[in-house]
DNA sequence: CGCGAGCTTGACGTTGTTCAACTAGAGTGG
DNA sequence: CCACTCTAGTTGAACAACGTCAAGCTCGCG
């Protein structure tokens, strides 16, 4: 059996998630007496949809997929990376994880008590107000990406996915994409074939320079024309 | 100028959301101060996205549609009825509306100062547990919504369409639909003409019987097959 | 009685999926 | 170091799903 392990008391971590500033001392104290820090390798679980949630995730390091589990095929809801909690859904109502998330990179990962989550919540309103903030911020986000699955031809919802990582994840006009083709697909709501097609088509259009996972975004101005439907 | 008008006090409203019932006696004469409440006839707006959210809403009677605006056509994320709350998304962040809300029915709706809800929030945790508990439900709503869109053909997204509306909506076998067919379509992702089709499908098959806007159905089993993919 | 919006129907075109074959690269064992 | 295998990725062709266009229908309403 592995002996818990944590690499620093809460208090000191810099990489807290914004409704955790507002707790004090010793509510600090408390989230570290009920948490365990978990390292994942790259592919691996760290929670399944469906299985019991005893626990709210809080993403210290790393890069994951959020994803819905369908019967043949996966939605992925969305690339999660550092400083994020995971499983807000599963805190009233049924305690079970409502998706899936893998780790794309060798990620760390805080295990917090789902009851000390709730206690917060019922003893200060700083904490709850900052947790409807960031709940609320990822239900916005599912609007937009509603519109871009529901309302566009795939060129479109493709350059949703690649503006969503150079502006969201990787900060930068050029990426080295930890996703398969098949999570591009997935994330992108079409067949990995067809994914391939349109990427060779943004390539050879010199919107976006391919290398395998290497991309490199040319032509910004007209991947946001495409995403506005092109 | 229209006269502010009242039906009753918040503290005899029969139809109070579930969050309210945490409100003592003062916090609810707040709710009373600081509210409007305005009668709708079908077919008006009722909130446009874009626009400032001053106040939260809540339907204490009525029918309406939920919906995202999109380019050329929308994509309805609900239809929600009495005893919801609208505009919740709004509460921190942006003070604008994030999706427009049309009248099928008249209906009648508090305007709630956002305020007010930010103050409870902020002062009344029991509170704030139970409006974490009621964004989060819809969340998981809105997760299975991603799943019939992308996952799903026609068939079974019209089927998951009225299964919703004889299970949340109208609790019967058969109802009034207020919808257009043009609603209806945006509600399950796909044109009139071929929601039109898939209509006098299921009707031809003896799995719901159509009169204009007046449905049954005939075979419920049927019909929760062809949802998960038949 | 005629007008018009909403609805239906058929023919056709487009978009995207599926199937199958092929390719490239990474890991394995001799 | 080289053949072997396995998997991820690509490509092409056939096909299915779905949208678009145009015409016709229905029914409420002036």
């Amino acid at each position: 059996m592995a002996i818990p392990y944590k690499e620093d008391r809460c208090l000191i971590c810099k990489s807290k998630s914004s409704c955790f500033t507002h707790l004090n001392v010793d509510e600090l104290g408390l989230v570290d007496n009920n948490r365990l820090e978990v390292k994942y390798r790259s592919g691996e679980l760290i929670c399944k949809q469906g299985s019991f949630a005893s626990h709210i995730l809080f993403l210290k390091k790393g890069l994951v997929k959020v994803y819905l589990e369908g019967k043949s095929k996966n939605h992925i809801l969305s690339i999660t990376s550092k400083g994020n909690l995971i499983g807000l859904p599963s805190l009233f109502g049924d305690p079970i994880f409502h998706y899936s998330v893998v780790a794309y990179e060798d990620s760390a990962v805080c295990h917090i008590d789902i009851n000390v989550f709730k206690k917060f919540i019922h003893e200060n309103a700083q904490f709850s107000a900052e947790l409807i903030k960031l709940i609320n911020e990822n239900t916005i986000n599912n609007y937009e990406r509603f519109l871009s699955v529901t309302q566009k031809n795939m060129p479109g919802r493709f350059a949703d996915v690649l503006l969503y990582f150079s502006d969201q994840i990787y900060k930068s006009t050029s990426f080295s994409l930890s996703l398969s083709r098949k999570d591009l697909a997935e994330f992108s709501s079409m067949s990995v074939e067809s994914l391939s097609r349109t990427i060779k088509d943004f390539n050879d259009n010199n919107i976006v320079s391919v290398k395998g996972k290497n991309f490199e975004i040319v032509d910004r101005s007209r991947l946001i024309e495409i995403s506005l439907h092109g």
